[in-house]
DNA sequence: GTGAAAGCGCTAACAG
DNA sequence: CTGTTAGCGCTTTCAC
């Protein structure tokens, strides 16, 4: 092995090849001996075992691929908008980000992780039509339900995190957005809130449903729903922090808040405590997601649950599913109100 | 194109072959057309363009890598703990790990996420070796430091986020570690702290390097340094919580706490909050990182600056540096205290 | 400016 | 049980 004056090795990566002429068989042996094929001395397979060991041997995972037509990887697209070049910062999203690298992780995949734009979600299909991945795995349906249907049919072997909408051509896997919604609205009403406001961007179907729940909660309690109550929030830290911290300077008169997810409730709580408003005593928040750090908040986050672990799990088996040739039926994971102090 | 009942597309990915003869050509001048090679009439590749997008041809990278021996990707470690099997957390790693993503997307790379057990760090070279990837990006150095210096010698091309050792065979980027525990010690005992905790994992370099800053903080205050105010807490949550809670639960004498990481210190403060503790009145904290979040932590967090967006740019030009051949340099980020309201 | 042909590193018939 | 051979989809000399 020649070693450079650094000390670090230059030597071209070793082959199948070297492997088979060091254990004097052929290339298909080893490739047998390797990859457990039952038809190869137990004796045999131990030393090409251990030759390709030496050798820090690995096969060519590429070449493995291209001869197979198959591959062990899927895409994880992060959405973005080019406009406000955001980085990735909610915690519900990064924590969906490992729940499903721990499940491929389990189920022998690789993930491969891309930005595309939200305006270009046709690229999205570049990692399966290009080779690179097998399925996509979209967490957040933004606002494209067409392009997402498009890309289904073109075969494109696609499950979405988000709201179940009519006429999917797509896979989803979402929790009961609805009753998280009813549930966090009615526990609010129920501690005798009177004004309950609602954060969060209803052009996403999730957020859409959440309101829906929000509305049959008030109904039912025989509420009014006043109109001023309902903010447009986006999710992305930074903005939703200046659409938050302008509403509220209008102090306008409420007493409880409805967040779309724990990053809203959090700022929103920051929000209010900077004006010497107390939460819960004078506002109460109800968050949305559970995310790992709800509970460590000051004060512990009440919050609608959104079983990040499991949601990986079933991410990517609905793809598998869909990848292996079945038709994915869409899932939808149970939801429950955590009561924690913050409502 | 053939259609299923369901109106999906089953038919074969288009290729090369394809587009070549629906554009009556060859399969060579398609892939130059396309790969925009100088010689090709400008008009042929137009024509050649559309066809392919009609198609949604798109070439496939496996086989061009294996073509040409050189591959766009990057593998992203994820450390992970095979004792406690815990998820991905921690709000800092994942920042970084949205940083490089941003950083690479920008460079052309695309990035492979994998999790590996910090006991089988060789693993790390596993997606180098099968030609995965052309390098990879370590965050965290957890206790390895022999192996990290095993691989890259052994020509794994590797940059490491953390504390610069010596001897080192692997290229870092950090911060100032050191003076960062200085930074937020000194700003403590400035405020007329006099029993200042520091939480944090001492086996980690860079939390080393900071309890150095802390240490040096004190001496140059004139102030003795208690051994029962450095406590040894994990940085993944759950098993810091409970080390938090039960080391609070005991009522130890301290008036501040230097935390290894904004998710420590975010326990610390709820964890005192729960036993009526007030923070900054009755104990300040500052923390490490300054994760997007934590200026909407309640109180917002005094805390140690990272430079999280600047860190992926630096690791991955760092990495690619090493790459095209060259030996990089250690590379550090400035470090300062932000001041806000926990300390 | 374009085509023919070789070969990247591997696996899987098919033979023996 | 093991070897021979063809070829996965692409790029790139080398000719023309």
């Amino acid at each position: 092995m020649s070693l450079d004056t650094d000390g670090t090795s230059r030597t071209r990566r070793p082959q199948m090849e070297d492997v088979a002429r060091m254990a004097g068989v052929s290339r298909a042996t080893v490739s047998r001996a390797l990859s457990g094929h039952p038809a190869i001395n137990e004796d045999t397979r131990q030393r090409i075992r251990e030759i390709a060991r030496r050798l820090n041997y690995t096969v060519n995972v590429g070449a493995k691929n291209l001869r197979q037509g198959t591959n062990q990887t899927i895409g994880f697209v992060i959405p973005y908008e080019s406009t406000v070049r955001q980085a990735v910062s909610d915690p519900f999203f990064l924590s969906m980000l490992g729940s499903v690298a721990d499940a491929l992780t389990d189920r022998g995949f690789e993930m491969l992780v891309s930005r595309v734009d939200a305006s270009e979600i046709d690229q999205v299909a570049s990692a399966v039509e290009s080779g690179r991945a097998s399925g996509v795995i979209l967490v957040g349906q933004w606002h494209q339900h067409a392009q997402l249907n498009h890309l289904a049919k073109r075969g494109v072997p696609l499950v979405v995190w988000g709201g179940q909408l009519r006429k999917q051509a797509y896979a989803t896997v979402g929790s009961e957005n609805e009753l998280g919604g009813y549930l966090a609205a009615r526990h609010l009403l129920e501690r005798g809130a009177r004004h309950v406001a609602f954060f969060g961007d209803l052009r996403l179907p999730e957020v859409g449903l959440r309101y829906q729940g929000y509305l049959r909660a008030h109904a039912e309690a025989g509420r009014k729903v006043l109109k001023r109550l309902q903010i447009n929030v986006p999710f992305a830290a930074e903005l939703a922090k200046t659409a938050i911290d302008s509403y509220l300077s209008t102090r306008p008169r409420l007493d409880a808040i409805c967040a779309a997810s724990d990053l809203l409730a959090m700022i929103a709580i920051q929000s209010l405590g900077a004006t010497g408003v107390r939460v819960p005593e004078d506002v109460a928040v109800v968050g949305y997601d559970d995310v790992p750090f709800a509970a460590s908040f000051n004060p512990p986050l009440t919050t609608v649950s959104q079983q990040i672990a499991l949601a990986g799990v079933e991410l990517v088996s609905a793809l598998l599913e869909i990848i292996g040739g079945g038709r994915a039926q869409n899932r939808t994971l149970p939801t429950s109100l955590i009561i924690r102090q913050s409502a």
